[in-house]
DNA sequence: CGTCATTTGTGATGACTTTCACGGAACAAC
DNA sequence: GTTGTTCCGTGAAAGTCATCACAAATGACG
């Protein structure tokens, strides 16, 4: 069984995360060989009918009567999300927070290779770290080209992002996972993430004190 | 002008992290008394129709043909988000994530102030780190109750989140910020907003790939 | 005071997302 | 075969959220 690309319908933002969950429920389920709506629905605390519709979105992968196949199920997610190979990912700004990420070992495991860092601060270049060596920013072209790196975490101060994104689009990165707190722009065709921690320290205690 | 506490909708989920962005722009904008909805919809790249929507969700804090006195709509923002006052915060795990949002400047000038680490390591107890002292795990109790600890962030292995979330809720903790990749049960009362970093980097995986 | 330019707050509309509910496909059992 | 059970895929309904568009409010100006 496999995914071919099929873009009828507009996918629901909040649907991919929710494909990734379930993709670590198939994980958790290495015992049985089929798996319905309703079991992932339970491991995974949406409902089943839920399930059903995100998968369908992108086709027709179970069986009426029997379920998913769960060797099946998890080929298709991981090729939806686009996990099914190995991204070479580039990490800019090694201070506490990129040190983190860079030992943070979820990373590896799925599938995302950080294969250099960069920063400008000249007592970080040359340090290696977790095997990943730290490179000044003007290496960037060099080593993105080098490594086909189409995928960038940032990890800068907000004052620095936007120049940082400027180099990345630059080498042709299309994928940024931008952790500064700032809007970034970005030309079409480059897609950018953001997380920021602050905001959500603030969601969280805006939901302490409401409802 | 005060925001007085007023139920009468529901207000969207993706309202919160707006309003922190709207208030950004205003702590941007000093020079100006008053703004327009359309001024913080540029400076925020949401619609000034957006804009004058979340706020509704609140009260009246606009003057027709005028717009928002920024010092006011400061004033109202901090206290719909809660952090028109501190936050005691505790810091369970002490890892290399656990490390880097306790050397993050973002929280405390926030109004988060983390102060007390916990850690089972015993390597990583009796450590001193930014100023705060790590403690073992069985310590929790007492510091929760002496500096009156309403919320913590959890950056422990998945294994060990669900007993350390238990643990929380059991000292009074109502808020908690998870970064565990797993799905942890809470009880009514108390919230709880996870980030999940490897689902994070899926997401921009997948927007990678398609569209 | 009347007119004009401006901008809020909100009813109405439209777009998007989730849930419901059921036809039909698949297989087991006899 | 036929019956019974299971469970997917999806049209339709319900629910949620964003945008439109305008009445009403405000102050500037003469």
């Amino acid at each position: 069984m496999t995914f071919t690309e099929q873009h009828e319908r507009r996918i629901p933002q909040r649907t991919i995360p929710r494909l990734s969950h379930y993709y670590r429920a198939l994980l958790e389920s290495r015992e049985v060989q089929l798996i319905s709506s309703e079991t992932i629905a339970e491991l995974t605390g949406y409902t089943a009918a839920q399930v059903r519709r995100d998968l369908a979105y992108f086709g027709q992968f179970g069986t009426p009567g029997r379920g998913y196949s769960v060797e099946d199920l998890k080929k298709v997610l991981l090729q939806i999300l686009g996990i099914d190979h190995q991204w070479n990912v580039a990490l800019i700004g090694m201070g506490n927070l990129g040190l983190a990420l860079l030992r943070y070992r979820g990373f590896h495991e799925q599938g995302f290779n950080i294969i250099a860092g960069f920063d400008n601060d000249p007592r970080k270049v040359g340090q290696m770290i977790e095997g990943v060596k730290v490179h000044q920013m003007d290496e960037l072209a060099e080593y993105a080209k080098r490594d086909q790196i189409r995928m960038a975490v940032v990890t800068v101060p907000a004052s620095a992002a936007q120049a940082v994104v400027d180099q990345l689009v630059g080498v042709g990165v299309k994928a940024i996972l931008n952790f500064a707190p700032v809007r970034l722009q970005v030309p079409g065709g480059v897609k950018i993430h953001n997380i920021d921690l602050a905001i959500e320290l603030e969601r969280l205690s805006f939901l302490a004190i409401h409802k």
